[in-house]
Formats: C-alpha cells, sequence, structure tokens
DNA sequence: CATGAATGAGCATTCATTCAT
DNA sequence: AATGAATGAATGCTCATTCAT
C-alpha cells in the first residue's frame, strides 16, 4: 500500500472519513443508490473494513453522502441575493451545477425508496429542504413586485427544480454550463414575471461603463 | 402433448410474450431498473425459463418493456390538436399521466445507465423520440403566432419534460392528476407565450362552434 | 458435475432436499450452530444456491436439520416396552446412538441460542420433547413398582439425559456403544430403583436354556 | 510520557493482564467460543492492541480463561471433606455452581473443538482433570464402606459430571440453587450407595459432635 | 507499552442465467 | 415450447489480527 504524499497511515486516519465520503460522492455520482460499498473502498484505496468503521452500513453511508451532497446544493441555493432575478440566475447556476456533479441526487430526492432510507419523517423533510429555497425565492420576487403575483407557487417550484434535471439531462452534453444556466434562466424567468423578457444579460456580464 | 394443427402453441407463444411484456411493464412501473427476472414471472404465472425464450436476457427485456412503455407515450404525445393551447394541454395530461403510471420511465429515459442499455446511437435517440414531439408542439405554436417567436426552443422542451416529472413527485400526492394538469398547463403556457394567461378553462371544454 | 448413479439432474431434484438435510445432519455432527452453508452444499456436491432454493436461510436448514435429528431421538424414545427396564436399556441405548452420531444435539437443545431458532415457545418445547418421554419412563416404572416411589422425578430425568452427553464424551473412545449402554442402564437402575443390582444381564444376552 | 522507577508499566501490565482475564471470563460466560476479542477489550476499557500484547490470539485467550475458569472449578471439586457423604455434598453445590456461572463450560470441555484448543495431548488431560476429582471421592467413599464396592466408578463419575450441566439446564430457571443441590446430591447418594436415602438433611449442617 | 485504525479473508444471501426434462 | 431446479458470481457485512503512532 501506498500513502501519497508520505503520510502516515494513522495521520490519514484523521481525514478518512472525509476522503471516503469524497469518493462515496463521486459513486454516488456515477451509480446513485446502487453505489457498492466495494467500488468505494476501491477507489479510496481502503480496505472494505475501514469504511464499516466509519459508517455503520451502505444505508448509512448512502445517508450521510446524500446529505453532504445535498448540503452544498443548500448552501448554494441559500444565495442572499435581494434582486429576485439574480437570485433566480443564483438559483439555477447552482441547480445546474448541483445536476452535473450529483446527478442521480435530484432523481434520488425523489425517489419512494429514499423514504426508506431516511427517516419516514425526512422522507419529506428532504424533499422539502431543496424546494423550500425555491419557494422563497419566488415569494421574494412577488413580494418585490417583479414576478407576477397570481404565481401557482408550487407547481412553479416544482418545475424549476424538474427543469435542473432535464436541461442537463437533454442539453449538458451540448451546451457549457454558463450558456445553458443563462438560458434557462431566461426561460424560467419569462414563466414567473409572464412577460417576454428580451433581455438575456447575465451575471458574468461585464458592468457597462 | 399434442398441438393439432401445429398452431396453437404458437398461438400461445404470442400470447405469452404479450403477457410478459404486460407484466414486465407493471413491474417495472414499481421497480424501475430494478426489474428483476424471478418477479416478472411469478407475476405472468409462467417459468423463467419461459422468459428467456422471448427475451435474450434481462437486458432485453428491459429494453423492449421501456420500448412498449415509451411507445405508449409518444403515441400519447402525438397530440393532433391543432389549437397549439389544446395540443399543449393534450401533453401535459398525457405526461402526467405516464409519470404517474410508469414513475420510473422518464428518469430511466435520462438514466447513463441507459447507454449501456440501449446501443449507443440510440441513447440520444431515446432521449430525442420524447423531446421531439415536444419541440414540433412548441414549433406549432410559434408558427400559429400563439407562442411567442423568441422562445428558445430546446430548453422549453427539456423544462416541460423535466415537469412532469417533478409535479408528480412533489405534488403527484395531494393533487388529482386533472388538477394538477390544468395548473401545469396554466404555468406552462405563460411561459411560452410570456404573457400571464387568466383564463384557465382549459380541460375537455369543446371547441366553440 | 458428476451425477452418481447415472441419474439425471432433474431426477435428483426429488430427492434433493433430503440429500441436503443428510448432509446438514452430518455437518450439524461435527459443528453445531456453526454449520456453515457453504460446506454443506460442497459435501453435498451442490451450488449454495440449491440450499436456498429448498431451505429460506442457514437458520431454516439449522432448524429443519435439529428437527429431522431429533425426529429420530424421539422415534428412538418412544420405545413402547412394557417392562420398565428394558425400557430404561432401550432409552439408554437411544441416547447413547444419538449422542454418538450427533454429539451436538443434546448441547443445542440447551442452548439457549435455540430459543431463537425455535419459536419463542417451542424454546421451551424442543426441551419438554425429549425430557418428557425419559419422565413417561420414570413415571411407568414406579407405577409397576419397579422404580422406587420416592423418586425425585425431574431431577433423575435431567440426570439421565445428562448422562448420555458425558458417558459418550468421556468414555466413548474407550467403550463401544453396547458396553457403554450396558454400564450406564446398570448405574441408572440402581438409580433408579435404589437397589445395587448386581444382575447385569442386558438385553442382547442369549436365553438361558 | 516517563515512569520514574521504572514499575508502573510493569505494574500496569500484570492489572491490565488480570483483568483481562477476569472480563474474558464473563464474556466467556456469556458467549462460550464465540467470545469475540473486540468485545473482551471494550468491557476492560482497553484497547485491541492490548489483548494482542498479553495473550498471542484469541484462541490463546480462550485457553487461559478457560483455564482460569476451570482451576475454580478444581478448587471447588477439591473438598477437603473426610466424610464421603458431605464431599458429594461440596461436589454437587460446587459443580451446579459453576454451571450456573460459566454455563458454557462443561459443555466447552466436552467440546472436540477444545482438541485444537489444547495441545492434543491436554485434550484428554483437560477432561480427566474434572473427572479425577469425582472419581477420587467416589473411590474414598468406597473404601469408606459409604458406597457400594460393585460401583462402576468411570461412568458414575461421567454421569455425576453431566448431571450438573443437565440439572441446571433444565431445573435451573425453576429451582434455587440451594434446592437443586440438595435434590441432586440425594439422587446420586441413593446411585451411589445403592439404597434409596430417606433423609434429606444435608444442607450446611454440621457435623454432630 | 497501549492504542485503535486499517486490513481482508470469510460467510450468508441474492439473482441472472442455463439446461435436462 | 415450457418448466423450474441448479448454478455461482457478486455483494454486504464481520471480526481476528497487525502496526504506525
Amino acid at each position: 500500500m501506498h500513502y501519497p504524499g508520505g503520510s502516515t497511515r494513522r495521520a490519514d486516519a484523521v481525514t478518512n472519513r472525509e476522503r471516503i465520503l469524497e469518493v462515496a460522492k463521486s459513486v454516488f455520482a456515477e451509480c446513485g443508490l446502487e453505489l457498492e460499498m466495494g467500488e468505494v473502498a476501491a477507489r479510496a484505496n481502503l480496505g472494505v473494513g475501514t469504511l464499516y468503521r466509519h459508517f455503520a452500513n451502505r444505508e448509512d453511508l448512502l445517508r450521510h453522502t446524500i446529505d453532504d451532497a445535498s448540503a452544498q446544493l443548500r448552501s448554494a441555493l441559500a444565495s442572499a441575493a435581494d434582486d429576485p432575478v439574480a437570485a433566480l440566475q443564483a438559483l439555477v447556476f447552482a441547480g445546474l451545477r448541483v445536476q452535473q456533479h450529483y446527478r442521480p441526487l435530484f432523481a434520488v430526492m425523489r425517489d419512494p425508496r429514499l423514504a426508506k432510507l431516511f427517516d419516514p419523517p425526512s422522507g419529506q423533510t428532504i424533499r422539502t429542504q431543496f424546494s423550500e429555497p425555491v419557494r422563497e425565492m419566488i415569494d421574494h420576487g412577488i413580494k418585490a413586485g417583479i414576478f407576477r403575483d397570481d404565481l401557482d407557487q408550487e407547481i412553479a417550484a416544482a418545475t424549476i427544480m424538474g427543469s435542473f434535471t432535464s436541461a442537463v439531462d437533454f442539453l449538458g452534453t451540448r451546451c457549457s454550463l454558463d450558456e445553458l444556466a443563462q438560458r434557462l434562466s431566461q426561460l424560467l424567468l419569462t414563466m414567473l414575471t409572464g412577460k417576454a423578457n428580451d433581455d438575456g444579460n447575465w451575471q458574468r456580464r461585464e458592468p457597462s461603463p
């Protein structure tokens, strides 16, 4: 066995849990709920037993892996932008990014098997964790007078969530993430405002002098 | 045993193949890619061996099952409505219906494992099979002057496809299919027309003479 | 794979369950509750999967194996001898024989893990299944006026059961089963009658002319 | 860390070895040969590594544990009573006590796996270690003219050993140890003397001066 | 010396697939 | 053609043992 960086086994122990989670997330990104313990162990250059030292069982590792991956999403979603349009753009960018990195995440969030993976209560909760920030963004936009006030918030939130998955799956191989984000934001903005918005200016545009 | 006329058995075989596919679709609806040969055989009241007479292996059965299920979707999507709004409504209704009956179908359509299941070329093809009718509906609507002409068709089609899954997964337990279809159509209409459309009367209305 | 006797796989199927049980009993005789599925499969020249076709799991196989082994004991114990002395001798012979063939059986019968293996109620029941015939033999002997009437039946039954295990374990390698049976019967007879019984004549003695 | 005098650590080590053995005996009492190193370490508040400093491996620890436990039995069996009847009573009490405290001990003593655990020679030896005191007690009783002189000593010793296990296993939950000891002594006395002994007063009576 | 993280062989169990009937 | 018993590779998990700290 080789310990890169010359670090010793014991020193690695401190960060091993994180390493496992990191590898698990990448395996999860490929295999979703079909993540295999042996696969994770092999990619992490660890014995299977080590996985079981840090996580009670496959389910537990999966739970933490999903928690970890979704935490990245949640923190990205919690963009404190005051401007509803900027908030939407940030949300779209974060959503597409996560979909690209953890493709099965959104699917798994909606998978009924998730109900068994997470505690029955959080089965619903986990879904809410993700739709809630979207709802809030919408609500904020309505109150700011930017989004139309007769908006069906529930269905709009669901549609936005769903658009991330679809956009990446259908167009992800042909467009850059940035381009996708811009185009999707544009579309969703129309949906939310009820107006065709011909200004495609996007957050990364240079400030006009 | 003797089968006079030599055709009875063949007729059985045809029947069996259909029965297997029928059962496989219902198993697929519950289990998705985790469909098990034994489960299909048991529910079809057939020996496992019989499955292998009609389908080379699990993958093959899965392929045909998904083909079969998605054919239903495709035909449902091929709404013949001339009126773009009615076409959208029909599309939404069909999409939600399929999502409800074959929950894993959309998910699987986008699953990268599908790339191995279907021949490399059709990996892309299968996705296109579904987005294409949506694209056409959109295109038709634009040409009819109903949908706005600066629409990003690709991303709109993707968003529409994605909304089916999300809408059912997030709201499917709390709303009837009809209600969901109405609310989603309304929202998507706004997205496509760029106008808040305050007329929610859509469902099953007769064309005014 | 070779099918002895020229019988084919399918024909064997009829008797396979019995074969597995037979092998399992011999493995059980060596390993007791530590019986391993792979070991049974290997000795039976069967794939592990085949074991699982006939028995739900290791526990189930174990249960049936013990049931089967103990059935032999029970039927041996159910000697209908009218003569209490003959009944005792038959009992001793059967007990020693079982101890020799299924060494762990008596031990397992008393193992607390058995309580988990068999249904909670039968946890007690299985013990009773074996002590009961002994009790009845004693009772019968008392009523026949052969055994002393102030006998502590419970403890006598327990002692008799225990003597089988001990006798074989301590002396089994140095004496024949017959010799052991004779000597133990003699001793237990003293215990049961309260009289030193100097007649060692044993069932296999020749009739005196 | 520095240990002035160089003896503190060594003292700890001695303490640790004893603690391990003490804990191991209690684990053995519960689990028998299924004793787990991790379980012992945890209950002893020691790292597993420490166990391996004192015992070469699991087998070695098991060997010492059993040795230790059986030493208690041997010393208990070595009743110094001059009166054969009192010696029997003491023996029975000690035997039942050990069976109750170290339930797996007698079973394991007779387990063939012990042959691998202990050196081939001591495989027989360990059994003899226990039967010998019983033999001596019997022999002493015969020479004292209390037990009948035509007694089959070997089989009687074995039966007595076996009665401990059986008595506790079959009746241990329903009787106190004292009651069990009294009833079993009574029965075995009959067996050894060849006379029904109607005097049950035995327990802790003082020798009449 | 003590520690406990890491290791990996070993075991129970599942399930797609084959093939003799 | 249909059957379903047999097969065994694959997978989750355990636990004795080692060794760097």
